[in-house]
DNA sequence: TTTCAACTGTCAATAAAACGACAATCTTTT
DNA sequence: AAAAGATTGTCGTTTTATTGACAGTTGAAA
């Protein structure tokens, strides 16, 4: 491994994997990192969408709020992941609301930056072209279940994805840092926060999983899996 | 108006408005033009995804079936419209199903060979990005519908987008061709057969829409905003 | 013209999940 | 350490929408 530069911090995008030394440092020029405490706000709704980000440290959620104040939660960011890339593809305002859930580190290039950025690096209009294929590949997806699932089912769906995305495993568990409470389980697979309890404490019963406040464990994916068909 | 060429297929669709005759030309040599008759897939789920459609005329609808043989509808397509454009970002096989709802006049080309030709006609890159965006925020803003309204609401917003996307104004009423039937309004509000006709025959009663089997006009689409807020 | 299949209209029964209420527990602040 | 605030757990109760069943219509096919 090469020393450690001073753009450490964009070596581990997913995006920028593989780019030479001479191209980070040109991105590096054009980004800025920033810190962002717990519960601190990233961007607002209806906001000029401006600029797109980079998530290297921390958490964040987006999500959107109806006119009367129910919220669902559109996704969460992950360490690596790129977030409010809408941007690239949109003049208009954002339509999503960026919190960090914890203290987070987070890069910031203007999207106007960015684009020439693009169009200077062909290898990574490949990349982006993919990331927005997935995109578009999980919002149908989230419709899909939506449509054709019960509430449990899409709790169970939930706990697979946070199982592969945020689990370690360790001999036959999945151990999951306990992030998200009930209401944002509930905001994540629309439904209310009695049921999201209902149908965990019902797991927890059957042993399939375990979780108290401060941990959540998968033991049995298999049979999880099983419930979603 | 210039004299009826025989490229005439290619010149109304949005997203080649404009272009002129030589392009039109070289786009013409890589389009193929077809029909297709009521009923009949255009292309089927798990199939790869080597094509990029045009509607020119007709109607196509897009759809995703549950392992249990439940139906949803993805999206409607209209004369001028693109569809299956996820090849154009995607390698792997279709998620979805699309069939011409009616008699359908329909422009394919090859992934590839339009990927080359957008490459070498760059100003069509950015309605092309404009696109995948518009198609973004229609996916995110259905889950907003499904997570936020109920039934009666979801159905009550796609009176509006009916009227909006396929409606003629005459005077104080928007007529619809009634192209769908009371299965497929379910299929895409996500809700039963029964609730979409007590809704529609409730809307009737109060003399804010009318309809029958051959026939859906929208009297006051004023009211009808204000129940959905 | 008759027949058949698909679609519409309606209703009662059932099921799913939200909602409201409140106690218990944990966390943070003072 | 006490108090306040947030979160969890557990209830009945109520709402919403699905389901199934069946009769009435309509349009297409024979």
């Amino acid at each position: 491994m090469a020393e450690k530069s001073k753009l450490w911090y964009l070596e581990n995008f997913n995006l920028f994997k593989g780019l030479n030394s001479e191209k980070l440092e040109s991105l590096g020029k054009i980004s800025k990192m920033k810190d962002f405490e717990k519960n601190q706000p990233i961007y607002f709704a209806h906001e000029p969408s401006s600029s797109i980000f980079f998530l290297k440290k921390g958490r964040v959620k987006l999500t959107r709020t109806s006119n009367d104040g129910k919220e669902m939660i559109l996704g969460l960011v992950n360490p690596g992941e790129v977030f409010g890339e809408m941007s690239f593809l949109d003049e208009g305002e954002r339509t999503d609301f960026a919190i960090a859930m914890e203290p987070s580190l987070i890069c910031t290039i203007n999207k106007e930056e960015f684009k020439k950025f693009v169009s200077e690096n062909n290898e990574l209009n490949l990349r982006i072209t993919k990331l927005i294929g997935l995109r578009i590949k999980k919002y149908t997806e989230r419709i899909e279940e939506l449509v054709f699932k019960d509430a449990s089912q899409r709790i169970i769906s939930f706990l697979i994805r946070l199982a592969d995305d945020n689990g370690k495993q360790l001999g036959s568990d999945i151990f999951v840092k306990p992030f998200l409470k009930h209401q944002d389980i509930a905001d994540l697979t629309a439904c209310s926060r009695q049921t999201v309890n209902s149908v965990l404490t019902d797991l927890r019963e059957k042993k399939i999983i375990h979780f108290d406040r401060r941990k959540l464990i998968i033991h049995d994916k298999e049979t999880l899996l099983k419930y979603i068909g």
